[in-house]
DNA sequence: AACTATTTGTTCAGCGATTGAATTATTTGC
DNA sequence: GCAAATAATTCAATCGCTGAACAAATAGTT
């Protein structure tokens, strides 16, 4: 009898402060206004003089610092209120995608601090030009960065397409990339590849995924786990379990778009039959709607779309709905898989949020066993195309936070 | 921006001690030959005489024992093995099911001491009444186990149903249960409501979780990430992310007998149309293979279908087949979504993998895209029937090891 | 204006747990 | 029989948290 209750490694005297960085970073960065540390202290169970000596790391370490609104009035010493400092490290968040590359910048209390999207078709450009061009972009927005005073502590870059652990791009269908080794193409741009504290400056990882990290951190303060699902020509969904997105055993879960609708329905192109993606992908929609062969840019076909339903178009309104059918079909299976609360339409579906909702609902409430108890909840995404940018960005400072004492080491 | 990454509760000072208390206990549990406490310390990184004081504090709390058979053989002063001890705590499982009520105890090293079933068709009979019965083999096992010198440290049901986070059995369709309150019904029966250490006395969980925690403990010592499927006249699935029971929002994952596999194809008692349940459910089979109404019990069938494969029954193939299928076409969806790369069929169905696996497997690598890179593995269950049983106890087992601190709180 | 109540944040001795080096224990190989 | 090697224990030192006392700063009261 084997266990695999994975014993993490051992607690040595300092990860005692190490841990204690972390818990109260962490309660800075979730709290609604700026606690004091004896708010601190009262929601930790640690001592106002562990907290104190807590804070007084953070601070020296550019993580944190003292706000002016007090977070209390009332009789007593008036508190001086922490947050996030803005002039600290921040994250670079890079996508390439088929008609687009951005770049962007977000410091630590999750404020965009750069932002640039450069609009071309990238299908017919080579992976090694595509992302010189890329690297051009972080360049401007690296300097942009450090003149606002800010630390760039890391990258990550959002493709449309499987990543494995090293970074290397294996299939990205829409992009026309295969096995794209990331890490070494860039191995000539130093201000992407500068080795710090163990952490490869570069992270590489599937736009859906990170796009799901943008909503988790972006969205409402409320549900920890929820699918969001990024409808774009192909159809991706980043699992968030528990606050923590969930990549599976290799790093490539998600692939909704080729769960079977219809086992032996139609042909896709990932060699089996009935997939998602041929029923309510892009190009199924538009075909349905009358709008084949528009050749939009993947941006506006969904707008386009949503126009044409706002605007009552009979063909329009009876894509939607089969394409929601289908999509709730294969949300159903996920709902009773996962018993998820929370579907997030993000990507090229939150704009047709509206017409799209309705019938996946329906079918959620007629095969999902459990839907009677708890409902689920079916809402767009808050962050629009951004989101996988953001959320790259945003995965860097989270990954600060979440581990403080990393870059405190950093900066001694 | 809100951050929803847990701060978990602050570490303390004595929470030192208690996390490598687990650390250390867990790596006895992990591994393959009883180690050393300088194996330990090389291991974990501490110290050794950090590990000498852990382990004494484990060896006084009967958590553990040093064992014979000396780890090493070589110059220099023989090491001392430790092993889990085989006289401490022990788990009691439970488990109510259609046809049979079970009882077993297992002690700390995983170790079956005492196991007991007893059939009888449950359906007619009251929840009252069957748990009454039960009560009543649970107080023999208890006997049982202290005439061993074990001490009970907690009990697990196992219920073929949908159970809430309070022990109700909101539904429970094979065994005519709805909305049975377990704990309160359970309230007049003293062996299993003593109230300990915080701990409810008694867990009630699923069948098809509590066998995939089974199947985790007592399979081989590989994948940390795997879903078991319990086949019986419904299908249940237990998904095991990184050596964890993922349970979903509400604890009510792993409905994976109702993922349409049909949109629109037979009807489903759940009021959806095309479960997989419809198509690969014991009935379902059963009636295939021209064996409706033989009115089996559940156990029998199983292995009934698997002697008439073994004989070449050319409907008990074909149906077998037929099952296989529709079970792949939803443990696509499943692998497409969480990519996992084990399947474990359990339950009834183990007994039937060599027919169902293969089209299983051709399922998968039809419509996993993933497939190609990382091959997905389709085995039996190593254990029996009596999976959730034993997956109960161990449960039990098991949560003492992660957090040792709490037993031996207990003992003093 | 002085005083009290109240709350925040800091200082400091004390303590528990880990550390690292030295010590003891026990066996193999020469 | 002795040296080398490995295991386990002992003990002073150190690190970080605790708890209580103390200083700081404000609102309300007389």
């Amino acid at each position: 009898m084997t266990s695999t209750s994975a014993p993490a490694g051992a607690v040595r005297q300092g990860s005692l402060r190490e841990l204690n960085l972390a818990v109260v970073l962490g309660r800075i960065a979730a709290a609604e206004r700026p606690p004091s540390r004896a708010d601190l202290a009262a929601e930790t169970g640690l001592t106002r003089a562990t907290v104190s000596a807590v804070v007084e790391d953070l601070i020296t370490g550019r993580l944190v610092t003292e706000a002016e609104p007090a977070p209390r009035a009332g009789a007593g010493r008036p508190a001086r209120g922490l947050v996030l400092a803005g002039d600290g490290p921040a994250g670079l968040g890079l996508e390439v995608n088929v008609d687009y590359l951005a770049v962007c910048v977000v410091d630590l209390a999750g404020q965009l601090r750069h932002h640039t999207v450069h609009r071309a078709d990238l299908r017919p450009v080579s992976p090694a030009d595509a992302l010189a061009r890329l690297v051009e972009l972080a360049g401007r927005a690296r300097a942009d960065a450090a003149a606002q005073g800010l630390t760039l502590a890391g990258a990550a870059l959002a493709v449309p397409g499987l990543v494995d652990d090293a970074g290397v791009v294996r299939l990205a269908p829409n992009l026309g990339w295969r096995d794209v080794p990331v890490p070494a193409v860039l191995a000539g741009h130093p201000p992407l590849t500068e080795q710090v504290d163990g952490v490869p400056p570069l992270v590489v990882d599937n736009e859906a995924n990170l796009a799901a990290l943008g909503e988790l951190h972006a969205g409402p303060a409320g549900p920890a786990s929820f699918l969001h699902i990024s409808g774009e020509v192909g159809i991706g969904a980043g699992i968030v379990l528990d606050g923590a997105l969930f990549r599976g055993a290799r790093g490539w879960s998600g692939e909704i778009g080729h769960i079977p609708i219809r086992p032996e329905g139609r042909p896709c192109r990932c060699g089996g039959r009935g997939c998602l993606e041929q029923y309510a992908g892009q190009e199924a929609i538009l075909a349905a709607a009358g709008l084949a062969g528009a050749d939009l840019p993947a941006d506006t076909a969904a707008t386009r779309l949503a126009e044409l339903a706002g605007a009552g178009a009979e063909h329009a309104l009876r894509a939607l709905d089969e394409a929601g059918v289908a999509l709730g079909v294969a949300v159903a299976s996920v709902v009773n898989l996962l018993d998820l609360d929370t579907v997030v339409l993000g990507g090229g579906y939150a704009p047709l949020t509206p017409w799209l909702q309705s019938p996946v609902l329906a079918e959620i409430s007629r095969r999902v066993l459990t839907a009677a108890w708890s409902p689920v909840t079916v809402r767009p995404a808050t962050l629009g195309a951004d989101a996988a940018v953001l959320g790259a960005a945003g995965s860097v400072v989270r990954r600060i936070i979440a581990r403080p004492a990393g870059w405190l080491a950093r900066v001694g």
